[in-house]
Parts: structure tokens; C-alpha cells; sequence
DNA sequence: AGCACGCCGACT
DNA sequence: GTCGGCGTGCTC
């Protein structure tokens, strides 16, 4: 017999089918060591087959299998090559997805522990060795124990009783179980007529992907839970998709609560040995419903019944880092792969989503009532110019200064979002006009005043703070803009007596961060709180009456073709923080552009007067989903290299354009907007691609040579962001 | 990706 | 005369 083996080797040269000579407990699936090269490598087993080509002279034998079953399932494999194919990278690359990164390195294995009973004629104990006694106690009313748990509770009991041959003892494989502390019981719910109609048209839809549509709070995660529990009624399994920073205490909580050890939660507080196990559990089908951020579309799930990607819109979606696959795709493949449906759920659906299930390649599910049909929040728009030419230069225009201490004055809570970390978001020579900058990216300095120094957001550099300007000497440093540091200072000023809690990057630092500030919020041992993002995403405060969006121009403005859409989404989602519990909640809304139309359209919850303005203009500038965006990224150590390899792709690329001109609606080489990130210099071809060209392949094909020497350059398709 | 083989500069 | 630079080529 012989092996078609693909070796754990990420490059292109080696990216084949070598051929070993291997016995009949080799099969398809299995991680392999094999003698490659000079020495052994690991490798993935593609076949088995009857018959090879390579000569007798240069054919080697499989060492043995890592593991004594295949890692990979069948669906795995051909996903594998798929990917590859689709994104050009070696095969090693896209195996590895299907594994946890555990298992590559060899670093965990299962943790196997003692047991311990009594032997069926138990000999004589003295009546004076209590702790024995004890111990033999313990065993007649439990049947068995860990042998760690008997010597912790009985000392030196347990190996007294063994002597005598008291105790039968065996050795097995535990579960790390990641969920300290026992899972309640789920509260049984009723699914709404709304949310059982949404439940029996996915059943009923002959579509494979069906994009539920439901306004915040109108019960999604119901319908979600409920497809998957219909999915393992029929033996089936399930795979749902969030995104990681949705994954909150409460959201694990209740996921446990419904599906006990059925569900395998994979995210990123996991140990390597839980994540380890939790994937065993899974690939063995002893849980069967795989629940993660992105790479849990890898699961080892096999007869898989229903997949679902939860705010489908989320940009976490799509892998930064080589392959740079998109979720969705993958869904797709597993779905056609295990004739399931696909369910996408959203309040603020992507353009590019809504408008397929709107062509009707997606069935279009709307949910359009709130549970209790509590009404959304009314949203303010202040106009911060007027602010501004009244005489208030501050964060804080004064009707937020007016609400903040209404809601504060009744005990209620508030939330203020601002997308700036740090104090200010640079710092400049009001004499010379110099301004700070990182020495290894191409970005200025964010100034962090609770350390005092300037930190690089994209390298995580520090300097310390200037006391004199370094260019011209000047002493008058000037802040510039307002980060959630300002926010607090500003605010403690103004609301002295308010509590006031932080939730950026900078704070939510190590495992537990994000968890601490959010419980101490939750159990109102503070009244305000001021962070970016992850303040946006899901959280439930119901005595949060009061939500301020402090400058929603800041991703209005972002260079991205797609900063309207996700400033629609962003606010409806900040907004959605406010009066989830019986009081109304209302958001004031500040910006320098208060005619707007997607402040506008998101003020009034209105997506689809978004959705129709926002396709319009779409389609008018040939923007996705009219057509793809196409960056080729070279990026490099050494300016003069990373140029070369530059001029040679767009060489290449020129080639294509000449050959498909009508194909690209949009071709130019340029330096990317930030020129340097780590000390790596970044130019980029930008192309604009009609719908339903080919030509992506043989870009992708032109950038995978490897002839550019210590030159990374890859490609991305409607990259999220573009700097 | 490693690691061998292979052909030209500064040392005992 | 050798030790060693890293440029091509191979790995079933």
C-alpha cells in the first residue's frame, strides 16, 4: 500500500503529493511522521492507494501514524484542497486549519488520570485505621473516585488500602473541562409566533442560505438555538458561528445551560489542553455542536445539520493572515458539502448579503418586532458646530451634559462610545507644528496619560512623553482630539460625584478584562460607562437608559468605501445598549455632519432607506458589490527590495490589465496609505474588478511566485480596511 | 522550510 | 594551502 502524503511544510516547493510505501492501519485522514529530506517530518495523509509511480530507489516508508485515528475527516481533506486551490497557498496551510494549533506542535496530548474502586472481596481493615475506614466509605457510597481526589481527601489512606489490595485501579482519558462551576438549567422559553415563523421558513426554504433579518432585540439567538436543537433531534450536528467578542460570561452561560457538555465552546480563554479536548470531544461526536468565532468553521463536525453565522455583518469574518478566507465561503462549501442550510443573522445585514437574499439567491427573513414590542430608543442628533460656535469646545455637547445628569439624578446608567483609545489621539508643537511619530510604523503617537508616553496603536511602541518639542525645542505641546482617557478626565470634571468605568484595549487587558469591567458595570458599582468598540457589541444592561455616540464622524469619514455602512451598523448597535430593561432608553448622537444620510438612517432604525441609498450609490460608483475590490500588498524589511518585488508584480499585473483591460474598472500601483508598519515597507497594486471576472485567479496565480526574496505579497479581496 | 552540494575571499 | 560565505536544487 502507498500513502499520498502532503507534508507539514508551509512552501510552495514542497507544496505536492510525495509517495511513501505504508501498511493497512494508514488511511485517509491521518497525521503521519514520515522521513523527508534529512530528517522526519510530520505530514498529512491525502490517499491510500494500491499503486505509485515514484521509483523503487526513491520511495521511504511511513514511520508511524501521530495518532491512531485519522485527525482529519473526508470533508476536511477536500475543504483542504478547495481552499488551496481557491487561494493559492500550499495545501500544509490549509490542512492546519483543521487542527487545533495544539496538536501541530505536539505540546498537549490527553490528560489521563487513575480511577480507583473497591476489589470485589475487600480483605480485613483494622478497626483503628480510621482514615482508611473512611476512605472505603467514601468508595461504597461513590463506586469510584480520582485516585488526586482520594490522597488529597484520605492522605496516605489510599496507598495503605492498595497494599492490603483493596483497591482496583484503573487508568483513563479525562475531559479538561473548561467550565468551572456547574451550569444552571436553561430557562425554558417559548419561541414568539415571529421567531417560529423564522424557525419554519429556514425548515422549509429549498435555498441552502437563508439571512434572518431582525432588528435588535427581536430574539435571533432563539431561532439560532432552536435550528440547532432541531439539528441534533435528527442525529445531526451543528456549527454556529459569533464573533469572538460576543462569546461574554453570559452568552457562555447560556449556551451551556441549553446544550450542557454537548457543546463544545471554543474560545480564546481556553488553556491549550482545553482547547485540545474540546476539539477531541468533537472529532470523537461526543459534542456535537461546535460554537466559536471564525476558525470554528473548521470544526471536526461530521453529518453536520445546521450552520449559523450570528451579526453576519461582523468584520472578524474574514481571516487577516494568510489563507485570507472569508467564513462565509467556507460555510458555503460545508453547507453544499452536508446538504444543510446555512442561516446568517444580522440587525444591520452587510450591503453585499442583503442585496443576494434581496435577488433571491438568500431566502429573506425578517423579524421586525422587538420582544414585548419594546420600542427602539429615540436617537438625538446635536450638531457639534453648533456646539462649537455657541462657546462649548468641550467632548461633550449640552444636551449630553443635560441627559448624563438626568439619567445619573433617576439611578440609572450610561454608556458614552468613542472609537479613540488613549488620551489624545497625537500630540503637536503648537510652535513648529511637529508631530509626534513612530519610528518603526508610519503613524503618529497617541498620547496615554495614565503612563504618561506616547504608544504606536499599530505597533504597540512607547516613547516618552515630550516635555520639549525635539524640532524646534518649543515647550508648548498642544493635545489633539479626544480619546476615552480625555472622556474620563473631562467627565470627572463635570460629574464629580459620577463612577466611572473604562473598557478599551488598554484596560481589558489579560484573560479576565473584558469579564471584570463588564460584571463590575452589570452589578451598578459604577454609573458610567466610556470605551470604543467592544462597548458596542451585545452587552445587556437594562438599567442603561442613556447611550452618547461622542463623535460619530470618526468612521463616517475613514477612507473605505464601506465606512458608511459600517457607521450605519455601528450606531444601530451602540444605540441598541439603551433601554433594554422597562425604562425607555434614549442616545445622543454627536457630529460635525448632522445632515448625513446614514446618521440620519440610522437615527430613525430605518435599514432599509440605508440599504436603498447606500445600494444606489454603490452601483453609481462601481463600488462592491458591483464590483471586487483587488489590493496586491508587498510588503518588506529593506525599501529598495520591497520596491523591486513592487515592479516586478506590477509588471505581471500590467500583463493581466493589457490582456482583460474591460475587465478592471480601476488599476494603479501606489504606496499603501500608511507606508510603514513594524519597520516593514508597504506598497500595493489597487484594483477594481468588474462583477464575474475571471481574472482574480490569475492575479492570485501572479503573486504566488515565490521568486521575490524577502518580500511578502499577498492579495486581499474587499480587504476591510485600507490603510 | 531545511539542508546538502558547490564555487570564490581572508586566515592558520 | 584551508575555513566558510550563501547561491541553486532537492526532498517520495
Amino acid at each position: 500500500m502507498y500513502a499520498e502524503v502532503i507534508v507539514d511544510v508551509a512552501h510552495s516547493d514542497v507544496d505536492k503529493i510525495f509517495d511513501y510505501a505504508c501498511d493497512g492501519n494508514i488511511c485517509a485522514g491521518m497525521r503521519v511522521a514520515v522521513p523527508f529530506g534529512n530528517g522526519v517530518t510530520t505530514g498529512f495523509v491525502m490517499r491510500v492507494k494500491e499503486k505509485t509511480d515514484v521509483p523503487p530507489a526513491k520511495l521511504k516508508r511511513v514511520l508511524r501514524a501521530e495518532e491512531e485515528f485519522p485527525a482529519l475527516t473526508e470533508e476536511s481533506l477536500l475543504l483542504a484542497e478547495k481552499i488551496a486551490a481557491r487561494y493559492r497557498v500550499p495545501m500544509a496551510l490549509t490542512l492546519r486549519l483543521f487542527l487545533p494549533a495544539e496538536m501541530r506542535t505536539g505540546k498537549v496530548s490527553s490528560r489521563r488520570r487513575t480511577f480507583c474502586r473497591l476489589a470485589a472481596d475487600l480483605p480485613p481493615i483494622p478497626p483503628r485505621a480510621k482514615q482508611q475506614l473512611a476512605l472505603v466509605a467514601f468508595l461504597e457510597e461513590n463506586g469510584e473516585a480520582d485516585s488526586a481526589l482520594l490522597r488529597e481527601k484520605f492522605g496516605g489512606a489510599l496507598k495503605a488500602l492498595e497494599e492490603r489490595g483493596a483497591i482496583l485501579s484503573e487508568k483513563r482519558r479525562v475531559f479538561r473541562d473548561p467550565y468551572t462551576g456547574s451550569a444552571g438549567e436553561a430557562p425554558s422559553r417559548t419561541l414568539t409566533d415571529g421567531q417560529l415563523l423564522a424557525v419554519q421558513k429556514v425548515h422549509a426554504t429549498d435555498k441552502t442560505v437563508s439571512l434572518l433579518h431582525g432588528v435588535t432585540g427581536s430574539g435571533k439567538t432563539e431561532v439560532y438555538l432552536s435550528l440547532i436543537a432541531d439539528a441534533l433531534k435528527e442525529g445531526k450536528t451543528a456549527i454556529f458561528l459569533v464573533p469572538e467578542i460576543s462569546l461574554t460570561p453570559q452568552m457562555l452561560f447560556q449556551l451551556r445551560a441549553r446544550f450542557k457538555s454537548k457543546a463544545a465552546i471554543l474560545h480564546s480563554g481556553l488553556t491549550a489542553g482545553e482547547r485540545f479536548d474540546e476539539w477531541v470531544r468533537l472529532r470523537e461526536g461526543e459534542a456535537r455542536i461546535a460554537i466559536g468565532a471564525r476558525s470554528a468553521i473548521f470544526a471536526p463536525v461530521e453529518n453536520v445539520g445546521v450552520i449559523v453565522i450570528d451579526e453576519e455583518h461582523d468584520g472578524s469574518y474574514s481571516s487577516e493572515s494568510s489563507p485570507r478566507y472569508n467564513t462565509f465561503d467556507i460555510a458555503r462549501l460545508r453547507a453544499d458539502y452536508n446538504g444543510c442550510k446555512l442561516v446568517l443573522g444580522s440587525a444591520t445585514p452587510s450591503v453585499e448579503t442583503y442585496r443576494r437574499a434581496k435577488a433571491g439567491e438568500f431566502e429573506l427573513i425578517e423579524l421586525p418586532e422587538r420582544i414585548n414590542a419594546r420600542p427602539m430608543p429615540e436617537v438625538h442628533i446635536v450638531d457639534m458646530r453648533r456646539e462649537v460656535r455657541r462657546g462649548n469646545p468641550s467632548a461633550f455637547s449640552s444636551l449630553l451634559r443635560e441627559r448624563l445628569q438626568k439619567c445619573l439624578g433617576e439611578g440609572n446608567q450610561a454608556i458614552l462610545f468613542l472609537n479613540r483609545r488613549g488620551y489624545s489621539q497625537t500630540v503637536i508643537c503648537r510652535d513648529c507644528g511637529y508631530v509626534a511619530k513612530c519610528e518603526n510604523c508610519d503613524v503618529s503617537l497617541t498620547y496615554h496619560s495614565e503612563e504618561d508616553c506616547l504608544k504606536c496603536h499599530y505597533c504597540g511602541a512607547r516613547y516618552k512623553m515630550l516635555s520639549a518639542c525635539p524640532q524646534c525645542g518649543g515647550k508648548h505641546i498642544g493635545y489633539v482630539g479626544t480619546g476615552t482617557q480625555r472622556v474620563v478626565t473631562e467627565l470627572k470634571k463635570l460629574l464629580p460625584a459620577a463612577r466611572i468605568l473604562r473598557m478599551d484595549m488598554d484596560t481589558t487587558g489579560g484573560k479576565e478584562g473584558h469579564f471584570r469591567i463588564l460584571k463590575e458595570f452589570a452589578e451598578h458599582r459604577a454609573d458610567i460607562l466610556v470605551g470604543t468598540q467592544m462597548v458596542a457589541k451585545g452587552h445587556d444592561f437594562p438599567q442603561v437608559t442613556l447611550v452618547g455616540i461622542l463623535d460619530a464622524d470618526m468612521s463616517l469619514h475613514f477612507p473605505d468605501y464601506r465606512s458608511g455602512e459600517r457607521t450605519f451598523q455601528l450606531v444601530t448597535q451602540v444605540a441598541g445598549r439603551s433601554g433594554r430593561g422597562g425604562e425607555a432608553g434614549e442616545v445622543v448622537l454627536q457630529t460635525y455632519d448632522p445632515e448625513n444620510y446614514i446618521l440620519r438612517f440610522a437615527a430613525s432604525y430605518d435599514y432599509a432607506g440605508f440599504y436603498a441609498h447606500e445600494i444606489a450609490m454603490r452601483e453609481a460608483m462601481s463600488f462592491p458589490p458591483f464590483a471586487k475590490i483587488v489590493r496586491v500588498m508587498v510588503t518588506g524589511d529593506r525599501e529598495e527590495e520591497t520596491l523591486g518585488a513592487l515592479r516586478e508584480v506590477y509588471k505581471k499585473l500590467q500583463m493581466l490589465y493589457a490582456a482583460h483591460s474591460e475587465d478592471f474598472l480601476f488599476f494603479n500601483r501606489m504606496h499603501a496609505p500608511i507606508k510603514r508598519i513594524r519597520n516593514k515597507y508597504r506598497y500595493q497594486v489597487l484594483m477594481r474588478l468588474a462583477g464575474g471576472s475571471k481574472v482574480l485567479q490569475e492575479i492570485y496565480a501572479a503573486c504566488s511566485a515565490s521568486d521575490y526574496k524577502n518580500v511578502l505579497v499577498y492579495v486581499e479581496e474587499n480587504p476591510g480596511n485600507l490603510s
